[in-house]
Formats: C-alpha cells, structure tokens, sequence
DNA sequence: TAAATTATGATATATCATATCATTTCAATC
DNA sequence: GATTGAAATGATATGATATATCATAATTTA
C-alpha cells in the first residue's frame, strides 16, 4: 500500500536516524507508515488498529506509545495536545532542521496542515511574552478551524 | 474558605449570569469557588473531590463536567486544552466582554497566567493564517514554559 | 559467546470523558 | 395551591486516553 512519497519520506527518516544515532526498527518505521499513510490524525489505539490492518500483525497499543515517543523525539512523528492525537511531520524529506510546528486543525474535516508560521511574527509573540516575564518553552501553536475545502462546502 | 476577593468574583459571576438569563444555581457556584482557590488548574476529577473537601457534600463527576460545560459557556471557566485541566477565568471581574483567553502555562510549578496577548499581535497571526486559505476559528493559544519565580529558582 | 543495553510484550491500572436514563428542582400556567 | 413542562442533577455504564511495572526478546558491545 506503499506509494512512491511515502517510501521517500521513509527513506529520509532512516537517514536522518542514522545521522543521531537512532534505531528506526521496522515496527518504529511501520508506525511512521500508518501515519503516513492517514489522511488525518489517529490516536494511539487507532494506529493500534491500522497497523493490525495493513501488516496482519497485532501489535500492544502500549508499544505504540512507546514507538509513538521515539518517534517524536526524533521529529518524524507531532502530537497535538488539543485532540490527544499524533500526525506524521511534515517536513521529513525536507533536509532541513525541525522548528518549533505550528498546526492548522480543521474542526470539519480533521485534516491538519502543518505550517511555518512566519518567523517574525513568532519573534514579536515571544517578546510579547517576554513581557510578562515568561520563558516559553517551545511555542507549538495549535489553531482551529476551517480548511479551504471545507469553508467551501459552507 | 471564601475570601474577600472570591466573594466580590462570585458577586460579579452572579450579577453577569443575571444579565444572560443562566442560572448561576448554588453547585455551579461552589464548581467555580473550587477553581477561584485552587492555585492551578484542576481536573474534573480533582474538582469533584475538592468540592467533597470543601463542602462535605458528595458531587458526581459527572455532574462537575456538566457544570464546567455551563461555566465553560458563560465564560467563567476555560479549559485548557493541553493538559485536560480546567481554570477560572481571570477577567470575571473586569466588565468587559471576554476576548479568545490566551494562556501562559508554567511547566514546572503548574500555575498558569490567563493573558491579553496584543491584539495587533493576534490579528497579524490571523492575517498569515489566512495566506493558508484557512478559516481560524478562536485563536485561544496555550503557550508553555516557565513561570518568573520558577526560572529564578533554576 | 557472555554481558549489557535496548526494544518489545503483557498485564494492570490510572485518568479523562461521554451516553443514557432516572429523579429532583424550579418556574410558569392554570 | 395543584399541574405541568423544562432545566438541573444523580446514577450507572462504558468508552477513550495514558502510564507504571515487570517479563521477554533482540541487538550491540566487549
Ligand atoms: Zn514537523
Ligand atoms: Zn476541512
Ligand atoms: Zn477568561
Ligand atoms: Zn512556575
């Protein structure tokens, strides 16, 4: 069920564990897969699911979380903690190295689109922050709404 | 346990619930008195048992979400989407009509700071958002890092 | 090969949330 | 003041998300 994108993006993700010393084992890389292959986020228990599907292999869902964590750690896999659910990066097969991500959620459709909000505008954010003598962190907005296609169908 | 201050936000809470035609009934009143005193924002669970602590008096969970859903409406409560945790308004007591609540959310100590981030500062996000064809619904930005007292302590 | 490390499995349990139907409370109308 | 309808609350069950812990398997290193 692989196409030609994804088996890059993976190719991509096993250079770029090499290059840190990660180990993307297969069942690591079959998650990435499943994400890969969604059209929109899943949670831990439907990766759970998918992956029975398209390996015909049963797998714990508590590995999922596991392979869930070393999946984000590495920036391959983002987890949107406004609707506990995890989505592939975006920007794998793109060399270049992983800025904070910022998500566009659609409320209709559930498609997310991960965008680079304009550096600037994070730049006056924080200061704005800086403002109230807060050190951010690591400023991953999530921001709802509606996608062009679904504003469409209004 | 009440305060002066809890008082004068219950008195306002009341008076803005009045004005819309809700009833402020005396269990949502105490819902929103347990989140007026905690220091951080609170599970539904956790409420549940601070209302038994604070009133002798059993509540149901599944009471307490129903009443967090009317708080959340009336604007007296928000729900913070990134640790399922839920606060008391901090502008109840200002008159003004409430905007998207923006939060600064300590990762260390758990309290959070319910801001006004600049409005141009908003709308500028707002206009980039929108070069993605994309509809932003209400902009409530959870931002995580660390409190003032929390950095001084590293 | 042996030992150490890392990855995965299995089981239990904690935590967060919704669905549904029953009962109580309250306010409007008669 | 009783009747009635609507809103609020209670009770029970269950679903959904997540972590803790110990056991086993696979891989790396010595
Ligand atoms: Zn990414
Ligand atoms: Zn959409
Ligand atoms: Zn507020
Ligand atoms: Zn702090």
């Amino acid at each position: 069920m692989t196409n030609v994108d994804t088996d890059k993006v993976l190719q991509q993700a096993e250079r770029s564990c090499v290059e840190h010393g990660a180990r993307l084992t297969s069942k690591r890389k079959h998650i990435l897969e499943v994400l890969l292959n969604a059209k929109a986020p899943r949670s831990a228990y439907e990766i759970a699911e998918l992956y029975r599907q398209q390996t015909d292999e049963n797998i714990p869902v508590m590995s999922v979380y596991r392979m869930l964590d070393f999946l984000m750690q590495n920036s391959l896999v983002h987890k949107l903690a406004s609707n506990n659910k995890f989505i592939a990066c975006a920007h794998i097969a793109c060399s270049h190295s992983h800025q904070t991500p910022q998500f566009l959620i659609c409320d209709k459709c559930h498609q997310v689109r991960e965008i680079g909000v304009d550096k600037q505008l994070i730049h006056a954010l924080e200061e704005s922050i800086e403002h109230n003598h807060f050190q951010l962190n690591s400023p991953q907005l999530e921001l709802h709404g509606l996608c062009e296609t679904c504003q469409e169908q209004r």
